[in-house]
DNA sequence: GGTTTATCTTTACGATGTAAAGATAAACCT
DNA sequence: AGGTTTATCTTTACATCGTAAAGATAAACC
């Protein structure tokens, strides 16, 4: 879209490979001659990493191929035979941020508490990974480019929804799962979920700034939160 | 994106023109002459026309500038002249879905009822548009690519909002206007937004597939969301 | 009737996704 | 150890897109 030029192609490479097993390759080279080498070793894992820090930095429009590629330091067309497409990095990408959401939620679901206050918890916990990892609850939920098909990201994202509509129904009769649903548990379900992924994207398009900022001073998108849930559960004693 | 050539450029196009101003040019030409005229006269419309044609025909992803110039069987600049940038287009296009928008939740508000069957009437009406204008409703919800500088849409946009504030918050003191909310009245907003919001976004996505699959037989989409606004609003006579 | 101006078309450029062919080196196998 | 196979990455190429700039056309205006 804008005018920029293809620039570059020469940087360091090594730079966020974490903890990925660092292959001795370049094995016979002279001690730093940093000339890329031609096998990058851990293609994969770094495409994965550069396209999260492209997409967090640069929203999903930003979110390309190419660019994805400039920021792992390698050719345009590297990135093909890892994940073929755009969708299918994408995709990719998509199951990792499903999977660390699945253990946000597992985590917040398991602190002490009533069962109301537990579900609480999860609402917050749900709205805190949308906050910190805007760009990525966005590839997951408003891209029209995964393919769920792919059993990475099947499966990530079939936790994901057996986690919630598990704790929704957790005090009614069969844990869920091929399993048949009652009515009520599946209003139970859809509520929950539509409420807090319509507060989540309504959020994180700005479109609740209006109502924040018309709210009493010190309303936060927590602490509307909160209330919201408060007024939609009104079995909550009301001194917590 | 797919291999298609840029193809044609002859097409009828009065075709669409439903009541705009036809104004008489391609004067003095001998009747039969199919011959398209240099300036179309109603250009904005028809290109406005078009857009929502390519929009609910090829998805989001086929909204593009030259595909609209296409479909109204203009060359591919010519929509700059009167939008500027895609941008501009699609904002002008949103502006127009939510207008309508309007209209149908002004509607369903004003039949008879208790103002719990008002609230719900207008809840069916809210996923009733969605489903009946899936691509218009992603373009006002999910694009990044709106301009809401734009007096049309942000005033759209607004008097939606109102709407829906009002609505909710009827019954309490003050008409909602620049002022200020109460906790309680803010929660009710977005409490009623969120739940309406998200089970439309989750439906459109497909993700309540599952759910819907798994109910009891017969369930709909309509049919879920009743269920899931009674559970929500417990002061309903349980009778209706 | 001549000038001005709005409207539309052509042409051009950089960016993108993706396919295909070439280069490089790791893996593998007697 | 040496040669072959195969995976990995780079080059090249092409159709598409958005957008800017310059040219063409005709409506509007006086």
């Amino acid at each position: 879209m804008t005018t920029k030029t293809e620039q570059v192609r020469a940087q360091p490479r090594r730079a966020a490979a974490s903890g990925v097993r660092a292959r001795p390759r370049t094995a016979g080279r002279p001690a730093g001659e940093a000339a890329t080498p031609y096998h990058h070793g851990a293609l994969r894992d770094a495409l994965l990493e550069a396209a999260e820090r492209v997409l967090e930095r640069d929203g999903l429009a930003g979110l390309t191929l190419r660019a994805v590629a400039r920021e792992a330091g390698v050719s345009h067309a590297a990135p093909t035979h890892h994940f073929k497409d755009l969708t299918g990095l994408v995709s990719e990408l998509a199951a990792i941020g499903f999977t660390r959401f699945n253990v946000a939620m597992k985590a917040a679901g398991e602190q002490p508490g009533t069962p109301i206050e537990r579900a609480m918890a999860r609402a917050h916990a749900y709205v805190a990974y949308a906050q910190a990892n805007p760009g990525m609850y966005g590839l997951m939920f408003r891209t029209e480019r995964l393919d769920y098909s792919r059993p990475s990201l099947h499966d990530a994202a079939e936790a994901s929804f057996a986690g919630l509509a598990g704790s929704v129904a957790a005090r009614s009769e069969g844990q869920a799962g091929g399993e048949q649903l009652s009515i009520d548990q599946a209003a139970a379900i859809a509520r929950a979920w539509s409420l807090v992924h319509g507060y989540t994207m309504l959020l994180l398009d700005g479109r609740l700034t209006d109502i924040l900022r018309r709210s009493p001073a010190g309303t936060t998108a927590d602490s509307l939160l909160d209330a919201m849930l408060r007024a939609t559960v009104p079995k909550l004693p009301p001194g917590a």
